[in-house]
DNA sequence: CAGTATCCATAAAGATACTG
DNA sequence: CAGTATCTTTATGGATACTG
């Protein structure tokens, strides 16, 4: 890959860029049972114990994983009651969390395309019926190859209008 | 998201259909260093103490996650030679590597998007000068938001399946 | 430059028991 | 159902020294 930001020599010249925000989402939910609970929270999963049974953790790494992700933004605690208990929380999809999508359904489909034993299992547009994959793409709606795709470093960064 | 597939009442449910892809991409990639190795690579990097320098791991652990990488398929030893100097092993990007790039790249954009300080990066489009993105789309070619995906089993065309 | 070997610290996660 | 509290094992990775 042709690169307009090029190899950096080495670890100290991110610094320069704020760090490498690969590195930092790595920090923040790169650990399996972290990508599993995303799983879930796509699949509609929102409480405590049903995280951890479908998962398939402890519930005290349930509970480390859940505060984390609160944290870090992708997920929320929301109040509720059923009918003669008390009050729990449930954890719900932010906007964040909904954008880590790309993140988890990449990883899905690259191990269906190149690893054993899961051929039977597609991503679906669910709207027209066809199937859907994860891609790179430019915003005047170019797929982008491997050899194809660059990371620049912008001179200012500021929110537009300001 | 509505799913055809549904969340799975347990792990257990997994096994009848191979296992989750995500869980098992996880346990091939899913460390920080081989994420990061992952990104030198698709910077261009290919020689062992560039790796362990521009990632910032010891040599060990640069040992051990190129030996992963290369049993995962997504990385290839090359043997070069220098003048003068002994046959080595270079380490290149294969075409499972390269598929790879929406996870690590989706990784790059959830970070600059939702972290601090890292609003100068972007992904290029080199051959047309456009801001990239990693995106879920479908085969029809729609854009396919977080509440229109689904995940589906397709039926096994080998009768011994099931 | 390209590793291997050793020892040590921390993080992730399982097993189990307990609480409201 | 929704957690917390221990205790233990394994995974990850740093520090350092050594080799061809």
């Amino acid at each position: 890959m042709a690169v307009l930001l090029g190899p950096l020599a080495d670890r100290d010249a991110w610094s320069a860029i704020g760090e490498c925000p690969i590195e930092k989402t790595m920090a923040v939910a790169g650990t399996k049972s972290a990508m599993l609970i995303m799983r879930e929270a796509y699949y509609g999963t929102t409480r405590f114990d049903d995280f951890a049974r479908r998962v398939g953790i402890t519930k005290a790494a349930t509970s480390a994983r859940l505060s984390e992700l609160v944290s870090a933004g992708m997920l929320q605690k929301r109040p509720y009651q059923e009918p003669g208990q008390r009050v729990r929380d449930e954890y719900v999809l932010t906007d964040a969390g909904r954008d880590f999508m790309p993140v988890v359904w990449a990883m899905f489909e690259w191990g269906r395309n190149h690893l054993p034993n899961n051929t039977r299992l597609r991503l679906t547009h669910l709207d027209c019926g066809a199937d859907a994959s994860v891609e790179i793409r430019c915003e005047k709606g170019h797929s982008v190859p491997p050899d194809e795709l660059g990371v620049r470093v912008v001179r200012r960064s500021r929110p537009e209008g300001q």
